[in-house]
DNA sequence: AAGTCCCGCCATGCA
DNA sequence: TGCATGGCGGGACTT
């Protein structure tokens, strides 16, 4: 039980050199293999609880890395944090409310609950996220329109919370990102954008993109999501997939050979002497310059970088899973999309009240437009109207 | 103090 | 090379 963390056992942490063992491969040490086999070990008849040591130990990594994949696994409701360092086990049968939930959500805020400054609510904003099951509970708190933006703006208050930036959070405003729109395939640079409101500094796109990594990890672990590549620019995005079916998850084999042998595992493939040698000054020096530069070039009003660029994502058909506010639509029924677009649009358009929603809309129509221009291209369709 | 986990530096991997 | 990825752990925030 408290073997300790395979950690590091000695390590020199200067110098670079050394020996490097040959085996060293950040993809046997990736979270997406580590979510797999998190998976593999607890999504089993008989499990109900998970304790976070227990997990890190049997993993072979430490408590943080575990953190990282029960926030998302958390934010689909695979499990509930129950205590300290102690989560249930609710399954993957769980995951087509949680999804369904989110698409309800998003749809009735259209992603986001912004704030009027009439209702906004600052202060007591949620407390008992999810917890599906009972009752929907939509008080998506605020989030991903943070106000910021505007660097010098006056913000009212920290609506900073810490919560607002939590791996959960974004985990489900990413779902939200295609269960509520008809987005398929997503970049995680263009989700990002999304999920920031457009227009930010570098700094804070390349974090959010960073976080967004881990979360498209443990989703495509999942198999919610699949990693491909934008039709057109060929640029790596991600494919919502929804929920399929319980996947099948093994063991990686060292896994398994740790367990078997009732041995940690992960120790002998730790990439020592591998550590990044942070040069203090030099980092923080580094630190110092890239924030320097980040606020340079924030000019918010880039009117350059946005617009264009539309092409992050690509539409189609809605995800299977949970049947929700719009209709699935097949690829080939231009008329019918369009038309549903467009009610999408004067549906939601009036309750766009600030700039930030605003610029997302604009955004998602230009993306739409394009699409639909291209395939209006290879196979004209009669009228935008009438259906076929 | 212990538990959480945000953040972003910088190494890897792969065209 | 350059860009996409993502390991990793310092240290701030919560409990």
């Amino acid at each position: 039980m408290s073997d300790l963390p395979p950690e590091n056992p000695n390590l020199s942490l200067t110098s670079s050199s050394s020996s490097l063992h040959h085996s060293y491969s950040r993809k046997q040490k990736s979270l997406g293999l580590l979510c797999t086999n998190f998976l593999a070990l607890y999504n089993r008849h008989g499990i109900e609880t998970i304790g976070l040591d227990d997990a890190a130990s049997k993993l072979g990594v430490e408590r943080r890395r575990i953190y990282d994949i029960v926030n998302v696994l958390e934010s689909v409701g695979v499990l509930t944090k129950r205590a300290k360092n102690q989560y249930t086990w609710k399954g993957f049968s769980a995951i087509p409310a949680a999804l369904k939930e989110l698409q309800e959500e998003g749809a009735k805020d259209t992603f986001h609950r912004f704030y009027t400054n009439e209702n906004v609510k600052v202060s007591d904003d949620e407390d008992d996220e999810e917890e599906s099951s009972s009752q929907p509970l939509s008080s998506s708190q605020t989030d991903t329109s943070k106000p910021v933006s505007l660097p010098q703006s006056s913000d009212p208050s920290k609506i900073d919370n810490r919560r607002d930036k939590s791996l959960g959070l974004l985990t489900q405003n990413f779902i939200k990102l295609f269960v509520c729109s008809e987005a398929r395939i997503i970049s995680l640079d263009e989700a990002a954008k999304l999920l920031l409101g457009d227009a930010h500094n570098t700094s804070i796109m390349r974090t959010k993109v960073r976080r967004l990594y881990d979360i498209a990890n443990v989703l495509s672990s999942m198999n919610l999501i699949e990693k491909t590549h934008n039709l057109d620019s060929r640029k790596p995005a991600f494919k919502w997939l929804g929920y399929n079916g319980e996947p099948t998850f093994t063991l990686s084999s060292d896994l398994m050979q740790a367990e078997s042998k009732k041995r940690v595992f992960g120790t002998d493939l730790t990439n020592v002497s591998v550590k990044r040698s942070r040069t203090h000054e030099s980092a923080t020096e580094r630190r110092i310059k890239m924030k320097q530069q980040a606020i340079a070039d924030s000019s918010y009003n880039q009117s350059s970088d946005d617009a264009h660029e539309s092409r992050g994502y690509e539409f189609g058909p809605f995800a299977p899973a949970a049947g929700g506010t719009y209709p699935a639509a097949r690829l080939e029924d231009n008329s019918k999309r369009a038309f549903d677009v467009e009610n999408l649009v004067s549906e939601y358009r009036p309750s766009y009240q600030n700039q930030v929603l605003k610029d997302l809309f604009a955004h998602y129509m230009d993306a739409w437009k394009s699409w639909y221009s291209e395939v209006t291209q290879n196979n004209p369709l009669p009228d935008t109207s009438k259906r076929h």
